[in-house]
DNA sequence: CTGAAAGCGCTTACAG
DNA sequence: CTGAAAGCGCTTACAG
């Protein structure tokens, strides 16, 4: 059961570890007699190097950590994004060579733990995934020197990809004005959240710019909160003809509160989302939503990661927005 | 930027590298003087101890491999219970103190990546999530002898936590042949698939024990394959009042060809999908379903784990079944 | 092209 | 209770 280490593959071979370890290294200054003798020792003996030995001569460790914002239980809004994201960027990294650390950093306790983790040297590189706003663990990872990159935007410090949320709120805007829709209200996600923030701005400004008045009601991303914010606003706004909602949840939870009040979609009240999640498609009728990229978003930022692992200094990057026209516009 | 070593703080706190190494691991037998000029020195120089070396020299790891099984791009059925499984299970393993290793094992390349991974001692112990079908990684991990348990029946040789899909397929046929219908189909998942067999054995077995004919579609657990399936079923036997769909994704997808084709929900036929994911609150109507315990399934099957490492010999387990009971019967 | 030796940074019997 | 020393299993200059 003990199993077999470079020194036994070495004997066996006839040769000294250190030719063995080139071999395995596949370096190239190795007599082709050697190596041959040396891969079937290692065959003959079911041979793996030890991680933690390689990992502590050579200070690397080929991993990185993927560190994922878990929020409280409940708000389970980013499902499908986690999703996405931790599978795509598993997929990404693994075909690089990486093996991906999940780490989950919900709580104050967990972001200590994630800076340790990273401290210790376990990691070569960190990509962060934070949904969610305001966090300590950005800068404190930057500080250290450690290759890191972001899925949205955190910290100054961090370099990262993010959605074009403003431009993706525009577009879904300016779509129902181009409708003749006249009267079109927000609801917004959490606004100590970026992309919440930037979305209404998005909203605001083409409302602004288009000479209409803002109709505003704040959701938390969840599906009741946006049935809720739907019922404020018909109090408010009995005449309203159009909604945009921060995302796709709170755009499901619009719709039926819509059908509870007798309204028709889109005949009286049409409605846009963001994200484009899968039960967007499922809903009746179907929604319109702002697409946003999660396996791109992904991809790109991996590759943000992999650039400077070869050394680069990457620029940020915004991905461009896109509207899906379905039934409820 | 070079971190400091043990040894750096065992000279600044003027004492042995084994005393440093004592007061960092909680030895009991250590003088509180030492243990203080320690903890000082730890804290001034901001002391990690370097993983590699402390895995290298303790031959373990505190780190838990989370392989899932990653299906083919397009079959997104099982996303939501990626997410709350991973979710769940990290948050679980992360509690014990286990770092969380994800690696995706979609095909026979990342399949022999898990195994050299294992193999190289990177992890203590390995938990599989294994909704599809057939592996050739489980037997061999097993071989290793290294801790390893599933989520989902696979090798006999590997301790599980399963679904009770043929208690649950039982209990949503029941329901309907009890709300007096009278021709019940099924919409079978894609049958090299354990949970579809069970799932399929479960509505037979109920059948034929209440002497009623058997009229079965076969699906592969996507939307669009379950509306295909309810077309078949609709022109095989048009008089047909129920469906039991093998998922939520396909039970969708036959609400949608049920729509299409003048039938009412429940009225003319009653549909039961199955695994309960949040998109089967949001059609209309909101969905009946077998409920998956997606989160204690999690728990249960890291208990499990954790249980081997405590040296325990763990039996499977089987979750019991539930019918969520909504408007589409 | 190959091998002997030092070193990576910890832990852990073993003496005292 | 404390310290000196050996050892974990690799890699990598350095000589030859």
């Amino acid at each position: 059961m003990n199993r077999p280490t470079l020194e036994a593959v070495a004997a066996r071979a006839g040769v000294s570890k250190s030719s063995v370890s080139r071999v395995i290294n596949g370096a190239s200054t190795v007599a082709p007699s050697i190596r041959e003798v040396v891969l079937r020792a290692v065959r003959e003996l079911g041979y793996v190097p030890h991680a933690a030995a390689r990992n502590l001569a050579t200070r690397r460790t080929n991993a990185v950590a993927l560190v994922v914002s878990d929020p409280p239980k409940g708000l389970v809004s980013d499902d499908p994004m986690f999703s996405a994201v931790v599978r795509q960027a598993s997929r990404k990294l693994e075909a690089a060579g990486k093996q991906v650390v999940l780490m989950l950093a919900g709580s104050e306790d967990s972001r200590t733990r994630v800076a340790q983790y990273v401290a210790a040297s376990h990691v070569d590189g960190v990509m962060l995934v934070s949904m969610h706003g305001a966090d300590s663990l950005p800068s404190t990872l930057a500080r250290k020197g450690i290759p890191i990159v972001s899925l949205g935007r955190t910290n100054p410090a961090v370099p990262y990809v993010d959605n074009d949320n403003l431009g993706g709120a525009a577009l879904a805007v300016r779509h129902l004005l181009g409708q003749g829709r006249r009267r079109v209200a927000t609801i917004t996600g959490p606004l100590d959240m970026i992309a919440s923030q930037e979305r209404l701005t998005g909203y605001t400004a083409v409302m602004r710019e288009t000479g209409h008045r803002s109709i505003v009601a704040i959701g938390d991303f969840t599906r009741i909160s946006g049935a809720d914010a739907m019922r404020q606003l018909l109090q408010d706004d009995p005449g309203l003809d159009a909604v945009f909602a921060a995302n796709d949840l709170m755009a499901i939870g619009a719709l039926r509160t819509l059908r509870e009040s007798g309204r028709r979609v889109p005949d009286d009240v049409a409605v846009v989302g963001f994200d484009d999640i899968e039960a967007a498609l499922y809903t009746t009728p179907a929604l319109t939503t702002v697409h946003s990229p999660m396996t791109d978003w992904a991809t790109a930022t991996v590759d943000l990661l992999l650039g400077l692992f070869e050394g680069g200094r990457n620029a940020p990057l915004l991905l461009p927005a896109d509207l899906v026209v379905r039934e409820s516009t």
